[in-house]
RNA sequence: GGACUGGUAGUUCAGCUGGUUAGAAUGCCGCCCUGUCACGGCGGAGGUCGCGAGUUCGAGUCUCGUCCAGUCCGCCA
């Protein structure tokens, strides 16, 4: 139908008749003469109709709106007014005939960089969202990403198996989404949260590097970066140790920044999970800037001080060159801190004034040889201000991971298109859970312990270390996993320590541990979130921006308007009652 | 389950301590314009102020409830 698309003519075509296709984005008229910008996925090429030429033609150009879809003939010319700000710029068609393929109704919003469409509307008529440049770019992104990884991991003999779909219910990790069977009246399968099991029992197949770009479930609440439905890589070997992935692995993180973004990146610096919880209080730290935790405990207690003398942890951090906060932002950070989101109960700062003064919120209780100590602590230069949190160790940590995160933004040092990408090592295997009174798999239940820590399971499982990693880029969790446990014994010990009995544990896992039983090979594997990883790489906020249909924060999705009701029909055939 | 923010022309928003005819921009329609490219000029149409109660002489504005959307906490092995 089409002999060029709309990005591509330029001078060296002038002279050419050629056929377009394409999208009416806009019209001029100026009396004598009509230009209409006509869209297709690789550009906008100017139509020119002169009333003079063609009266006819041009008068039915005039009745062109915007979004009709239009097949037009004509001779590329040189323009006499050139415009430079896009690639076909320098010509336009002079049109001697065209066609109406489809007319349009007046689209609800712009289809425009700048669009006027809010998130709602925009989101309900996605199929239009998607024909503007913004969102075309990041699937473009997004489809780069998914076949250099491919190529990538191609190249080094992975092969890629599809796994199934419609699985069984497992009581750990997130809730599962579940689809009742008709021919198995009240049983159910449920949809993968990941294909973690499938991928083990891979490796015992033989298949001793596998990986898959799959869609994986998980029935929880919504974030910007969270949707119900969402893509892995997921990735599993056979015959390695820890070492042997994170450089396998370290590879694809080199290969995407350098096809991809065109980067070449350093070296992955690798941070136990110990040191990032106590540096930057989060396993997940964005290391684009510093300001790390400094604890002072030692420092600052017996002095009379309540709240520093029965704290489990006193910490700060350093923000450099703020000495000079007024009162008004100080108080505002006090408030920061003291949101029920954050959930410190204070804030204390001191400030090294230019001029070599101390002054403090808590002035009374310290004298200024206190200060000066806590002030080299920190590295502290006159011009600095220093922020401190008191309280439960846990809670202070992730107050002051909250506070740094905010100065880091207001300095303006969480730079856009500056990437970090660090490896966070050495997770606890187990958490513990208040409310059910035992522990949960921090990664999952698969997950080997370090071999030196094993006795520890029996004695003080809290803290016992896994050999597991994750993959973090500018505070994002892109990436986890972990060596597994291929030895049937351990493997039943690890699910004692988790509170299953032995006939739970059959009945959950039983196919997988009756593999392990027939030569299971040592293996480990990892899965990166691909929508997150291009999010990143795009510089998005979101990720429903580089899915082609996300669902809505409700898990909705409102273009097709799903999940909805089914007929009495369906569901008596389903064998399901509905609540009334 | 919880906290916060928002919901007013097709769209994006403004609308003060409650006050009589609810505005702007853009889009849309009509007319004019031969070099525009965010074209320009003139004119016009377009509103259940999310929904339901309440306070008041009077509610877009205040109160309560509710629905929807977004961000976050919980949750996400």
């Amino acid at each position: 139908m089409r002999t060029h698309n709309c990005g591509e003519l330029n001078l060296s075509h002038a002279g050419l008749r050629v056929t377009l296709c394409g999208w009416v984005q806009r019209s001029r008229e100026m009396g004598g003469l009509t230009f209409i910008d006509l869209r297709d996925r690789y550009g906008i090429t100017q139509l020119v109709f002169n009333m003079e030429t063609n009266a006819t033609l041009c008068d039915a150009a005039r009745g062109l709106g915007r979004e009709f879809v239009v097949s037009a003939e004509g001779i590329v010319a040189e323009r006499s007014n050139k415009n430079k700000k896009i690639p076909t710029g320098e010509i336009e068609i002079l049109v001697d005939s065209f066609r109406v393929l489809n007319p349009s109704n007046i689209p609800p919003f712009t289809i425009e960089d700048n669009t006027d469409g809010g998130e709602e509307l925009r989101m309900k008529y996605r199929y239009l969202d998607l024909r503007r440049t913004v969102n075309r770019k990041n699937l473009e992104l997004r489809h780069k990403m998914a076949v250099e990884t491919r190529r990538y991991l191609d190249s080094l003999k992975f092969i890629e198996i599809e796994t199934p779909y419609l699985i069984k219910s497992t009581p750990e990790g997130a809730r599962d989404f579940v689809v009742p069977s008709r021919m198995n009246p009240g049983n159910f399968y449920a949809l993968p949260q990941s294909p973690e099991t499938f991928k083990q029992l891979l490796m015992v197949a033989g298949f001793d590097r596998y990986f898959q770009i799959v869609r994986c479930f998980r029935d929880e609440d919504l974030r910007a970066d969270r949707q119900p439905e969402f893509t892995q890589i997921d990735c599993e070997m056979a015959f390695v140790t820890q070492e042997d992935i994170l450089n396998t692995f370290e590879g694809l993180v080199h290969h995407l920044f350098d096809s991809v973004l065109g980067r070449k990146i350093e070296t992955l610096p690798r941070i136990s999970y110990e040191d990032a919880m106590s540096l930057y209080g989060s396993d997940k730290p964005d290391i684009r800037f510093g300001m790390t935790f400094v604890e002072i405990n030692d420092l600052v207690g017996g002095k009379g001080f309540k709240v520093f003398d029965d704290a489990e942890l006193v910490a700060g951090i350093k923000v450099p060159g703020c000495s000079g906060y007024s009162r008004k932002q100080l108080d505002e950070l006090t408030d920061f801190v003291k949101r029920p989101q954050v959930g410190a109960s204070g804030l204390v700062y001191i400030k090294f004034e230019e001029d070599g003064s101390v002054k403090s919120s808590v002035d009374k209780f310290y004298s200024r040889d206190d200060f000066m100590r806590v002030l080299t602590e920190f590295s502290a230069l006159p011009g600095d201000l220093v922020l401190i949190i008191a309280g439960r160790k846990d809670k202070t940590r992730s107050a002051l991971c909250e506070l740094r995160l905010e100065m880091g933004g207001r300095l303006g040092l969480r730079k856009t298109g500056d990437f970090r990408p660090l490896w966070v090592l050495d997770f606890p295997l187990l958490e513990w859970h208040e409310e059910t009174g035992r522990f949960y798999a921090k990664h999952h239940p698969f997950t080997s312990p370090v071999p030196e820590d094993i006795p520890m399971l029996e004695t003080d499982p809290g803290a016992v270390r896994a050999n597991a990693y994750d993959l973090v880029i500018n505070g994002v969790e892109i990436g986890g996993g972990s060596i597994r446990i291929h030895n049937k014994d351990l493997q039943k010990k690890m699910f004692s320590v988790l509170g299953f009995s032995e006939e739970q544990a059959q009945e959950q896992f039983g196919f997988l541990m009756n593999a392990f039983e027939y030569g299971a090979p040592p293996h480990g594997g990892i899965a990166f979130g691909f929508d997150r990883w291009t999010t990143i790489f795009g510089n998005g906020d979101s990720i429903r921006d580089y899915i082609a249909f996300p669902k809505n924060n409700s898990g909705r999705d409102v273009m097709i308007d799903s999940p909805s009701k089914i007929s009495e029909e369906q569901l008596e055939e389903l064998n399901i009652r509905l609540k009334k």
